[in-house]
DNA sequence: TTATTAATTTAGATAAGCCTAAAAATAAAA
DNA sequence: TTTTATTTTTAGGCTTATCTAAATTAATAA
């Protein structure tokens, strides 16, 4: 069992490691978690103890297999919170952070199961980001412009590559935020534009819009 | 701000003071939350210094009027908590205490506002137990038998009088069990027969059931 | 009313998770 | 390569929430 600091320091160091393929440097934890180098030395060394990581003094940290899986388990649970906060309790999806960070450490298996049944299994969170399966497993993701989504595919706003006002409130009446999923129901050949659906509603766009909205799919 | 930890002493000592008018005894925390009585001394005296009880030594402690209105939102949390669990994502009335023993300390008056919403204002949990309001006020709620209430009054059911097999096994086909709320929605003066409402369904019943079941009213 | 028992408090310790200050090791610059 | 700067670790403390053991107070029984 692992505790809630410990939880932290393993999911900080997961995210960490992704922009470094050699030990995560110590200082860099405590940046990130906002404390202490000499606190983060402690934990660490604790970790390693419990096989949650591999330390060597100077070194930095890696995470063991074991120590990759809760980290990912962590972030399951918060990415699954956030999205039932957005849709069920309708929050904005920057409102959700903070919650899921103390959500995230309710322990039981079976609540997360559940979860994940009643929101029908989703693929991101309201920010856009993959939710790990049940072993850890994130699916490699790609993030393509809407204009390049075949027919029936299906993926999530992650933002917007040109972004002036006018744009942004033309995304805004439609209900087309950060989060958003958008599924593609049908590619004009002749003009490229398409009918997405978001949400209830179906909509027709232009290609200027299509090239100009990020969306992740598996 | 309080714990969790303090959290949990004025949740427990909330519940001891309904037995007793009189301060409630060092011992009897320790007991109900499995501590040594020495810890409970020192938590106790803490909490009075921050004015959430008043504890004279050697005879026990009473909650201030803050003390109370902390441990009742507490309980408050508890109890929606529950009903989410049950109500959707569907677990027994029976397993759903110790995951709502950790829920009810996640810090965000928004979030439960929200999940009130959510659940549409549920007055009792699972347990057919009343949650108190954003004020910590439980209205007082009468235990009856179904026979008593009204015409379009709803209840909660919290027991049964009679328990043999045959009528469990009855109300069991029939998805009736602790907590489930039923709704009065015609009553047959002629033989004392009931039509009543549980979930969707619509169901009749002779007075001898409605007689020997118990229901929690507002 | 005194002796005994039970309840409560005090004193001193411990583990987790953090801190500051000083020492040691590594990395960067001259 | 030596010096300087940066990073990391160690050492020693602090707070919270526990504990055990001993001392004290209150309650009960003789």
């Amino acid at each position: 069992m692992f505790t809630l600091a410990e939880e932290n320091y393993l999911k900080a160091i997961y995210h960490l490691e992704k922009d470094s393929k050699v030990g995560v440097s110590t200082n860099a934890i405590a940046v990130k978690l906002n404390t202490q180098p000499s606190s983060v030395t402690d934990m660490v060394q604790k970790l390693a103890n419990k096989k949650a990581l591999s330390y060597q003094k100077y070194k930095g940290s890696l995470l063991t297999k074991e120590g990759k899986k809760i980290a990912a388990n962590v972030i399951r649970k918060h990415r699954l919170w956030e999205v039932f906060l957005v849709e069920k309790l309708k929050f904005q999806w920057d409102e959700v952070h903070e919650i899921a960070e103390q959500l995230e450490h309710i322990k039981s298996e079976e609540l997360i199961k559940r979860l994940d049944v009643f929101l029908d299994h989703p693929d991101f969170d309201p920010h856009g980001d993959p939710i790990p399966d049940e072993n850890g497993i994130i699916k490699p993701t790609e993030k393509k412009l809407l204009s390049e989504l075949q027919k029936d595919q299906r993926g999530i706003c992650v933002g917007v590559k040109e972004s002036s006002t006018q744009f942004l409130q033309y995304l805004d009446t439609r209900n087309i935020g950060i989060g958003t999923t958008i599924k593609v129901i049908d590619k004009e050949e002749f003009d490229d534009s398409m009918t997405i659906q978001v949400g209830e509603t179906k909509l027709h766009i232009t290609d200027k819009i299509a090239n100009n909205l990020y969306i992740n799919t598996h």
